[in-house]
DNA sequence: TTATAAAAAACGTTGGATATTTTTTATTTT
DNA sequence: AAAATAAAAAATATCCAACGTTTTTTATAA
């Protein structure tokens, strides 16, 4: 479920291998510009060489890998520039959509965005006692709930499905943050309260400040 | 090459079978919601059964097309509302670029610009007087091929890669108010000198202004 | 009519095979 | 020894045919 796309969808292969692959591209297993094989993958995958095409193909339209005519498919390169060029792209759409809903929201809106910033202050209370990949990826995943309730009610469904592509798209760097210690929680619980405050107040401005602090964090640690 | 996503990159089966659908989605031959079935577009349009899905899931990612675990693909609806949310989401992914490129563009950059405009306003001439098929695809390419000039100096590939996906996802709706004649041509080579000139005297909000007007007029015709 | 069961259609997947293209390795030439 | 070339190996992109499953349609019973 945790890598499934959408709730219990993974009744197909396709599925299935798709899970798999994020997952390991997540946390580097595979890495940044790895040459993807299709018969490698199938050997430590499963399914056929069509199921692992299709899946491919799948993971190149979320970011995650990229094809080049007649020479296969390759893990998307991670440098520097690509995790800026990301984080500041989620910034914007990030921006924009908390823009929207705070025009558009209402108090169950703001219920919601209430209940994502509890859960996420309990699963980060979690890995930062206990740090293992489960965890690890079960924080993220409060996270990007709690980011993606901030922009729940903007009302514009593509916005949305930007919004959790180009998070996707940062949870290998995110991952890497963590594991190497360079995740400040005090700060980001801090910036975090303080966002959903403005939220609540309805301070535009202070709201989407704090949410590009927020998001900027995550471009270089700070710890 | 014009529905072929990158220059002469027709090689594969699978980037022809894109093109033709992408095609066909864009004038309504393949029309909204309309049930894409494996064995019917492989009658129509050849290729394998893996090729077709392959190209299916490639069209899913542009947006054009849909699919649902066990129950195919399907043309992406065109709702008034859908319509509306990929004006919105254009709309702000490229008054973002045009920010961009308005702190980092060049002298060569604007040149790039003016460029992209004087050939838009030959296509629009021509488009005007013989507005069949061809024409009018070549009109839509120009016009892409302009605003993408505009976000060109952004030097963020992803932004990029956003408009291209969202001006792609708006052509089957401007291609139909050009069949309806519901655009106004004159006011639109009105808005886009404005819009260049803006550019050139690097006033940031006239330009975001009338770049968003421009935008807007394609939610609904004006004629 | 509404529900239910049977039949048909479409989806998702596999295995195996092959032409083409790319990459690697070995060989020859400068 | 470096560069160019040819031969061999690997990998990609396809196709065909088949089959279990799920969904949709059609027919039948309640």
């Amino acid at each position: 479920m945790l890598f499934s796309k959408s709730k219990s969808d993974d009744v197909t292969v396709v599925a299935m291998l798709a899970s798999a692959l994020r997952r390991d591209i997540s946390f580097g297993t595979l890495r940044p510009d790895q040459k993807l094989k299709i018969e490698e993958l199938r050997q430590r995958y499963g399914g056929s060489n069509h199921s692992m095409r299709e899946t491919l193909r799948m993971l190149g339209a979320e970011g995650l890998v990229e094809s080049t005519a007649q020479r296969g498919f390759r893990v998307t390169s991670a440098t520097e520039d690509d995790l800026r060029d990301v984080m500041q792209v989620r910034i914007e759409i990030e921006r924009t959509g908390l823009e929207w809903s705070l025009k558009h929201g209402d108090v169950h809106w703001e219920g919601r965005v209430m209940a994502a910033h509890h859960a996420l202050r309990k699963s980060e209370r979690d890995v930062r006692e206990n740090p293992d990949d489960l965890t690890a990826l079960q924080w993220d995943e409060a996270s990007r709930a709690f980011f993606a309730s901030l922009i729940e009610a903007s009302g514009s469904p593509r916005l949305i499905g930007l919004q959790q592509k180009f998070f996707d798209q940062s949870r290998r760097y995110r991952l890497a943050l963590l594991r190497e210690g360079k995740l400040d929680f005090d700060k980001r619980s801090e910036r975090q309260k303080k966002l959903v405050e403005a939220v609540l107040a309805r301070d535009n401005e202070a709201a989407l400040d704090t949410l590009t602090k927020e998001i900027e964090a995550e471009i270089r640690g700070e710890a």
